[in-house]
DNA sequence: TATGAGACCTGCCCGC
DNA sequence: TGCGGGCAGGTCTCAT
């Protein structure tokens, strides 16, 4: 289940990988997967055939290939994505299920593929998104989400909470509030801000609000050092897994004793989502 | 306009 | 051992 860190991880793993790199050939298996923003016509166009990387771009969960020429694709990993660079040798090798796109690229001078970039997401919560350029991705998606939560500053968020009402949980997993946040690192952040997810954002002290987003910051930046948390299917672009998951105070603990009190931690859905807590450090 | 609830989807786990 | 049901969760759509 990708969020900020394992994205953002996996946005620096593929650079070394993609840069300067040239897609000769592109497949698309599964046509439901792709959203064209104004690139209508030729769908090897809108799927970079030809093109040289440019740069990797990330805005909270979704990550950006963008060309030479100006063009772009977007990617979003729902829950179970993967974007993976395989030698020719590992992709026949692995015969992949769910591989929905594949691109195959190499340096452009050699004229011949010599690895591939394979999309594969078994249960198609995440897509591809192509655009023209990165204008019109920006102003048709990426403008509708709040401010990357890696660079959220302390007055934007106590800005964004002050007028909400619902769930603390449901505020933070809200993208078009703070973009990058899911369960995992919600439930972390608030476990390590002393703050119960049922609480409304208006209730917060501005100490409160200070401990939050100091909390945000610090557990994000950890997690993408440690390559983010592998649970199930999350892979970088070399397909190795991430760490941080050992590293977790209270997502998949529930029922164990909080590493801080020894209480038992809790948990209930809040927001529609598994939500543990710590009765103990994060009382109402 | 803001918020909550349901649907989508498939691999995994557990109980029978 | 095999089958069936429940669970997981990011985003979109619809209802309130």
């Amino acid at each position: 289940m990708p969020e900020l860190p394992e994205v953002e991880h996996l946005r620096r793993s593929l650079v070394p990988l993609l840069l300067g790199k040239q897609f000769f050939h592109v497949s698309l298996n599964r046509e439901d997967i792709l959203t064209r923003l104004g690139v209508k016509r030729n769908l090897q166009l809108a799927l970079l055939k030809d093109g040289v990387v440019r740069a990797l771009h990330r805005c909270g969960k979704n990550l950006a290939l963008e060309m030479c020429d100006g063009r772009v694709l977007a990617v979003h990993l729902g829950m179970s994505g993967q974007f993976l660079v395989l030698s020719a040798g590992e992709y026949k090798d692995r015969a992949l299920t769910h591989a929905h796109a594949v691109w195959q690229f190499g340096a452009p001078s050699q004229k011949t593929p010599a690895h591939y970039l394979v999309f594969r997401d078994p249960r198609r919560f995440g897509g591809i998104t192509s655009a023209p350029n990165m204008e019109t991705l920006m102003r048709l998606r990426w403008s509708k989400l709040g401010p990357d939560a890696l660079s959220l500053t302390h007055e934007f968020l106590a800005a964004c909470l002050i007028s909400k009402v619902r769930t603390l949980k449901a505020t933070l997993l809200d993208q078009s509030v703070i973009a990058g946040l899911g369960n995992i690192y919600v439930d972390e952040a608030l476990f390590a801000a002393r703050l119960h997810p049922t609480r409304t954002p208006a209730s917060l002290e501005p100490e409160d609000v200070l401990h939050l987003h100091q909390a945000i910051r610090t557990i994000l930046a950890h997690a993408v050092s440690a390559g983010g948390s592998s649970i199930r299917d999350y892979l970088d672009g070399k397909g190795e897994r991430g760490s941080y998951a050992t590293r977790h105070q209270v997502y998949g603990r529930a029922g164990e004793a909080c590493r801080r009190c020894e209480t038992t931690l809790e948990s209930e859905a809040v927001a529609q989502r598994t939500t543990v807590w710590c009765p103990q450090c994060q009382a109402i």
